[in-house]
DNA sequence: GTTTTTCTTGCGTGATCTGAAAGCTTACGG
DNA sequence: CCGTAAGCTTTCAGATCACGCAAGAAAAAC
């Protein structure tokens, strides 16, 4: 069944919609830039802003969700065989590193934005959100993979750490002062996450 | 320094106000509630209610916060010698079992609030700051117990290990049905946390 | 008791989000 | 093909929210 013009349609708004909102809040702030402005960007009506977003920040951060929620994808996609938290590093190493990222979104944006997000309190409650959808999807890649039941904390509770170490890392990340790559940050942050 | 008569009636005002928003959030919903109906019941007049808090949302979590950053003065005030482990499981255990709620605050409303503030997307943001907050504190305190430097990750990292495993242990234990005790929740999810 | 600071309040404004009905576009069946 | 059904977009209106500002009231300082 293929998607259908329809569906190709409504899919293609959604994506410009995020990406304008990300690309405008990073270049005038969050309230520099009005929802107008962005409906105004990808050429439709505000009231069909609300139609995909029921909020301004849901669409600033909407790239980041979708993002998060592939590496629960890429964490069933590892090896069987190989032991757990290799298989969480690997996964988390290649997605955070910006090396599997089917959204042609310039390095840049994707930084200062985070950033911003970080930085703006409007926005932080929704980046928590993108955190949480990521913990959803690791723990459910997690329990896939050891086929846990459904009363086994083990999965979600490894989820929300690891979820939490690479929160951890990209807040350094983003606040280092030279920069540094952001692999070396994640790998000991799960590391440190094994030491306790 | 003693706190004067001012700065009572304010931290009065506030905790009134949280609590009113809470209480009346959990009868009629969210969205059942106007900004304009908790400053009614506070006797201040509706822009007072936003010199206090930015947002409805951040008035309905504020007492969860003030018990979220408890749980760092708590952990500090563990025994020196006790073990990290220990001292955190301890300290958790008594903090959300409600042992220590200086706030009177119904245990029913506390539990309806938490469910209503996770079932509603409007109040899920806030919830993360929430969880967010104990992670600093945890942290802090952890750092400070284990006297580690600025840069090291681990303080931050086993804070939000163990501000997610809580966070997991909540959620089952909101959902339980039959209802069971928090406490063993909170004991085995730590535990998990430290199987990995 | 006067002065000064701080908090509260009322008013006005801009922005956000949502419901409902009308118009247009796509999908489907003959 | 063509017409009908379904879905999406738009316009319009309304409710709420959050905030700046200036004036008034309460507490603190002197």
């Amino acid at each position: 069944m293929e998607p259908g013009l329809r569906e190709r349609k409504k899919q293609a708004t959604r994506r410009a919609l995020a990406l304008a909102a990300l690309r405008l809040t990073v270049e005038r702030g969050f309230d520099g830039v009005l929802v107008e402005d962005i409906a105004a960007e990808v050429g439709v009506s505000p009231r069909t802003f609300n139609n995909y977003f029921s909020s301004k920040a849901e669409a600033i951060c909407a790239l980041a969700v979708d993002r998060a929620q592939r590496a629960g994808a890429a964490l069933r996609a590892r090896p069987p065989g190989e032991p757990l938290r290799e298989a969480i590093t690997a996964t988390m190493l290649t997605e955070l590193s910006g090396g599997a990222a089917p959204e042609h979104v310039p390095d840049r944006v994707w930084f200062e934005g985070l950033r911003m997000v970080l930085a703006t309190p409007a926005m932080q409650g929704e980046y928590l959100r993108v955190r949480a959808a990521m913990q959803d999807a690791l723990s459910a890649a997690i329990a896939n993979r050891l086929g846990t039941g459904p009363d086994d904390l083990l999965p979600d509770v490894i989820g929300g750490a690891v979820a939490a170490a690479c929160a951890v890392a990209t807040q350094r990340w983003l606040h280092a002062d030279p920069p540094v790559p952001l692999g070396p940050l994640v790998e000991e942050a799960l590391r440190r996450l094994a030491d306790y």
